[in-house]
DNA sequence: TCGTTTATGGTAACCGGTGTCAATAAGTCT
DNA sequence: AGACTTATTGACACCGGTTACCATAAACGA
């Protein structure tokens, strides 16, 4: 383990400079009022030392601490990480960090999860993720508790200071409104799981382009799963089992729309001849699959991003973006139908 | 924003139960020195605060922290949030906290990046995941900071205090082993990136199957990625476009030979029949691909966890398991060779 | 020449916990 | 009963930073 030797203090520098903690002290925090020549001397002892201040003795003494938190529970992993890069990235350089804590959403504790993390570490801020995110109650306990906030949706959820949005509704509008511009009138869906907004905001895009064009989604063809690939599987044999078959098939998300995709491919239909599969998040696994996927990008870590700028600039929030546009990224999984 | 009314301090504890500070600070570390009837007056006070004690003056005056950092540099998405899973496992319902970090490996900074990290937020300690584990300067760093550290591997990196490892090679062994009995003897190589200890075990297990039976590995069926799937990708088209085609090809990764199957299936091959792909990590990506993959699954949250144990309990480090045992999945992406 | 302003740096108290050690009360032993 | 333990609690300094406020010296104006 070898040695432990301890880290020097602020009044070790201090005593080596020759100056008061305090000068020192108003060197680590650019405070104008300093002579240049005192404030190169002690910038070299700090130099010599590799003195690095406690964070925790900052923190006290200033009364707050730089942690941002991340709450999730959030079966896609791939968003979960784009996240944390997207958040870090606006972090750089800065002297916060960022803790992470998945909880279970469906879990009566959730609430006193969410208070003890908060509490436990003095969070600066959080950032919540879907479907957490959709839940009044958890703003509500953040703001209680004196914690910034701010929730990831696809749908309006709070004022622009708390919240990074993308236009779920009307990117799946445009993308369907192709579909059936290329022939499909029969298309399916494979929902997200109720009381999800992004699931009601993408199912409402899919009836909105198909009501414009004098359309609609017999109850039949739709299922609903929860975001995962199993379910997805599950949803995707009960649609595809119906008669007739519907010719394209819009999942709420990437992992299902793997999920739509294997069932098909299982059960022998070429994709995209006999099906079209259109999926929602643009996720690693939706460009690996073969054929590959047409979907929906989600600007999931420029909202990261945004959304860490917020919390950490708080004076700054309605600065930075708010408001984020998804759009259709077309690939193999969909072509026009021939009857 | 709402009430940022000042949370209630071990001096309002103290005060409220008429006793001193150092009482209440004795309940909280369930000090067994104590009065029966002195505590549970504390306990009463405490509850009705809603008191929680303030973690950076305790990290302060306990001269030291309850962050752990995970460190990594992983293209893999679901890895990475599986390890974070495990690690909060083992910390749920501690006072600990998870810290994360992607660094790049690549970059001149890399320790100082990693140095800044640890010394910034003074970390407890850290887990490090492959390929930054392989580095024994990044084990050097931490010793000379002082920081506690675990590192992931695929091979003997450390003591047992400081690794968890898995035994890559033999189970790599085994499952080739098994292709080999299976009738294939012209077997390619996706192999990960050179200079990684993880993709040097895989391979030699694959040479060392392929030694026992007498074949080997053709220079001309290896090529190799950076365990992404585009990498991979490209590393399978070489190997595809060789003649004869190899009839099994094995990946250092799930995300690389999920890019095997897709240029397999984009050139028109059909998988299991003419070529059957083995992978490693057992990812969801490779049971969510059709066909779903083979593959050889490594543990990788149940080290997770037991590096955390190891981190945050460092006197009994040695009582958490270090060395872990992958094994062969096998699903429907292999099938024995019908000439 | 002297008072006044403007830089600059020091002192002391405080943030909210912890350790050390001494003080008090109660019980035990001879 | 008096001395000796033992159990329980408190006083106080300290962790490593910060702010509030004061002191000093140099520069300036009258």
């Amino acid at each position: 383990m070898a040695n432990r030797e301890p880290k020097p203090t602020i009044n070790d520098v201090a005593r080596l400079a020759g100056v008061s903690k305090k000068t020192v002290s108003r060197v680590i925090n650019n405070s104008p009022l300093l002579n240049d020549a005192t404030r190169d001397k002690v910038t070299a002892v700090i130099r010599d030392l590799g003195y690095v201040p406690n964070p925790q003795a900052r923190a006290l003494a200033l009364r707050r601490n730089f942690l941002i938190g991340l709450i999730h529970d959030n079966p896609n992993a791939q968003m979960v990480l784009s996240v944390q890069e997207g958040m870090l990235d606006a972090m750089k350089g800065t002297e916060f960090a960022l803790v992470v804590r998945p909880v279970d959403r469906k879990s009566p504790q959730l609430f006193d999860d969410i208070r003890h993390f908060i509490e436990q570490q003095r969070l600066y801020g959080i950032y919540v993720l879907p479907p957490v995110s959709e839940n009044d109650e958890v703003a509500r306990l953040c703001a209680e508790l004196g914690c910034r906030y701010v929730r990831m949706g696809s749908a309006r959820l709070d004022d622009e200071e708390h919240l990074v949005e993308s236009n779920d509704r009307e990117a799946v509008r445009e993308a369907v409104d192709k579909l059936i511009r290329d022939g499909h009138t029969r298309i399916g869906h494979v929902a997200g799981p109720d009381g999800f907004r992004s699931a009601r905001e993408r199912e409402a895009g899919l009836r909105e382009a198909l009501l414009a064009h004098g359309l609609s989604l017999p109850d039949e063809l739709r299922a609903s799963g929860n975001y995962t690939f199993e379910s997805g599987y599950a949803a995707a044999k009960q649609v595809l089992s119906q008669n007739p078959r519907p010719s394209a098939i819009f999942a709420a998300n990437d992992e299902m729309a793997a999920a739509v995709l294997h069932a098909a491919l299982e059960q022998g239909l070429e994709v995209p001849r006999q099906l079209s599969i259109l999926g929602f998040d643009d996720t690693p696994i939706g460009a690996h699959i073969w054929p590959p996927l047409s979907t929906v990008r989600w600007p999931i870590r420029a909202m990261a991003r945004s959304a860490a700028f917020k919390l950490i600039q708080p004076d700054r929030a309605a600065e930075h973006k708010s408001f984020f546009r998804s759009e259709l990224v077309e690939r193999a999984s969909t072509a026009p139908f021939k009857g």
